[in-house]
DNA sequence: TTTTTTCCTTGACAAAAGTTAAGGGAAGGC
DNA sequence: GCCTTCCCTTAACTTTTGTCAAGGAAAAAA
């Protein structure tokens, strides 16, 4: 068994196949490597894929017809996503976008779903897969409902250090990477960090924002 | 094979079990009645169940920390609900409230499990029925991310008159819920009626709704 | 190093949405 | 028939958000 059979062999679905399926998994895999800006699959298109983010950082987002574009999440290296086409053959709602540079996994709903109906025990684990990624869009669905733009701008910071030390987080996004997440625009962004700042709750420069007061943002998440 | 025995057999998921079973699925299910505004289910609670609705009327929406409703869905008789809690065992994200007299039946957990092992076919229909959920959330997050509330407005409306022909609706619901809906006031909801209608889309009074120009408010949906 | 590009920052203004308050009409209960 | 309650409607005002424009700093390319 090679290494990344043994990582495979751990995710939350695979992990349910029996040992003879698992060694085998990743031979049934396509892999994909993609430049930072490359599309994995595109709104629209049918793309009944599942795919193994091996490296780099891919990003789910929706793009609007007046060409604005949303940030659901991104997926990290160790992560699955299970495209929506593999389930019922319809169009991607979003798009999976390169924002690094990207080595992944991807297997067919062909090679995959016999699996699936011989071992009812995996596809037990898709849908509590998928009513994970249920709950993170109603998370999403209570920003954007109840919460505004700074109370999701205050969200996403803390998101961002969830380490408990540390105290200071490395701009390594730009406003627009940050307005594409919280549905909003650079300006507005900016706006609001400086505000944040004159209320004494961060401190900011071009590359580094230090948390002074994380009870005050933390209040901003809901009760704003 | 009783009356709802056949409809039952007739659902999207489960037609998938074999008839023997089908005839059975009424006698595993608990009936349950409901009032006016009583919860089949309440937000943050850990519920287990699937809901088939007989008739009346049920109302899937979340609660905000600051005491807002945002309606995600309604259940119509003869639609089926699969709880979050079902697959997960976590804490349901939203809340299931009668908004008119319902009449329902209900399987748990304990008595689905066994048979969905059994029959992988009938959970891989569940797992299409979860990804159209998704899409429907999909919509939702578009709607509250690329759309001023007009544009959602319309969207309602047109909604509401799918019917070719039938140009007038009559109002059976409030403002009130009309905002539930569409995450926004009812005095704003109000607003934007009437702004319609100075513009020459739609004719209201107090309890219709006559659509004028519906070309219209179908480029509301996207473009404003 | 110089130049170009990208990104950040800010101000001014406009548009959208939320809130409060008040008055009036309709439906249902008494 | 009267009264209560619920709902609709509108105005005035505030807050939030979006947009446009301009200047400047940093990073990348030449």
């Amino acid at each position: 068994m090679t290494n990344i059979e043994h990582v495979l062999a751990e995710q939350e679905v695979f992990r349910y196949f029996p040992p003879e399926v698992q060694n085998h998994l990743a031979e049934y895999a396509l892999p994909r490597k993609l430049e930072r800006g490359e599309y994995l699959c595109r709104q629209g298109e049918i793309w009944p894929y599942v795919v193994y983010l091996s490296s780099g950082q891919l990003r789910w987002s929706m793009l609007s017809a007046a060409g604005k574009e949303h940030q659901l999440f991104v997926l990290d290296p160790g992560e699955m996503f299970w495209a929506h086409s593999f389930f019922d053959d319809q169009p991607m709602p979003a798009s999976l976008k390169a924002v690094k540079e990207v080595e992944a996994l991807v297997w067919s709903q062909d090679r995959l779903l016999p699996l699936f109906k011989r071992y009812p025990e995996a596809l037990w684990a898709v849908t509590a897969k998928l009513t994970r990624i249920m709950r993170e869009a109603r998370e999403i669905i209570y920003g954007l409902a109840f919460q505004p733009v700074a109370g999701r701008l205050a969200g996403y910071l803390l998101d961002k250090i969830k380490v408990p030390g540390q105290e200071t987080l490395e701009r390594e996004m730009t406003l627009e990477d940050m307005a594409v997440a919280l549905a909003s625009s650079p300006e507005v962004v900016c706006r609001l960090l400086y505000q944040f700042q004159s209320e004494g709750i961060i401190k900011i420069n071009r590359t580094q924002i230090t948390f002074h007061d994380r009870e005050a943002l933390e209040k901003l998440v809901d009760l704003s």
